[in-house]
DNA sequence: TTAATTCCTATTGACATAGTATGAATTAGA
DNA sequence: TCTAATTCATACTATGTCAATAGGAATTAA
């Protein structure tokens, strides 16, 4: 029940391209080194964000990526669904027809609430909330 | 992020065991035929949930599984996290001192906010509303 | 005594995770 | 035009986890 170093990646990525955004295309390795993660290993992870268009790549020397929509255009949810795939704590939640019992199954109603509860906060939260958080206009989120 | 067959399994045979109460011990046998679980596999489970005494267990002929507790006394989180670990989606989210970047981590929110929601969930549902959903007194709970 | 049961530990095949490694293609700037 | 910096594509690998299966010892009701 964990989310994998690819989206904690992508999430950490996106961030950082916001923050760094200055027009000009930020390069993988400057965000590698800042971030403290494998270039290499986020090349991968980028790439989907990248043929998502979730991100614009500029090749060849002084190239990089830049973010293609406002910050608060992405949610949470939409880099982890992507670059994790689904969220749902099983995969029953999310098929019409996953097995005979399913009519009267009351452990579906558990799975079905935790998905639901994971669903509104990663879709409640968006990059430009993360923004402001790391720029210390924290607003109204408390841990 | 999933919850493996290991929590699944388990709370479907601490559902059965509760279902299926009638003073005399449940064999494991017959719980894996209901539910159509490899037995060997539910003697793990099952193992488990017997050494934090969720259920006690009487050996020899006609011997199998009771449960220890009144069924609103376990909540699907003391189940989940017995036989699936912690529920948490990231590992910082549980630790004090998890990294240096800590005091400002954007993405330490997101985690938090998604441990607080689904722990909210599998700790307000109890074995005995499970009990009362699949016997069809669903009361409150809709899908 | 026997059959039904729990208990214990080892093993296995498949798959996922978290990267490394290598090199091709592209392009700004000297 | 050349070079260095960059993205892009693909293959490989070590490690671990998952989801069982397997075999047999210990216990006990009938």
């Amino acid at each position: 029940m964990k989310i994998s170093t690819k989206g904690r990646y992508a999430l950490r990525l996106m961030l950082d391209l916001a923050i760094n955004n200055t027009g000009e295309p930020v390069s993988l390795k400057d965000i590698a080194k800042r971030q403290e993660i494998s270039d290499k290993y986020l090349e991968q992870i980028i790439s989907v964000l990248n043929k998502a268009r979730y991100v614009k790549s500029v090749r060849g020397a002084q190239g990089g990526y830049v973010l293609t929509k406002k910050t608060q255009e992405y949610t949470v949810g939409m880099i982890l669904r992507l670059t994790e795939g689904s969220l749902a704590p099983v995969a029953c939640v999310e098929e019409e027809n996953c097995c005979e019992r399913m009519q009267d199954c009351a452990t579906l109603m558990v799975w079905k609430k935790m998905n639901d509860a994971i669903n509104e906060v990663v879709d409640g939260i968006t990059l430009a909330d993360l923004v402001d958080f790391e720029m210390q206009k924290v607003g109204e989120y408390v841990i």
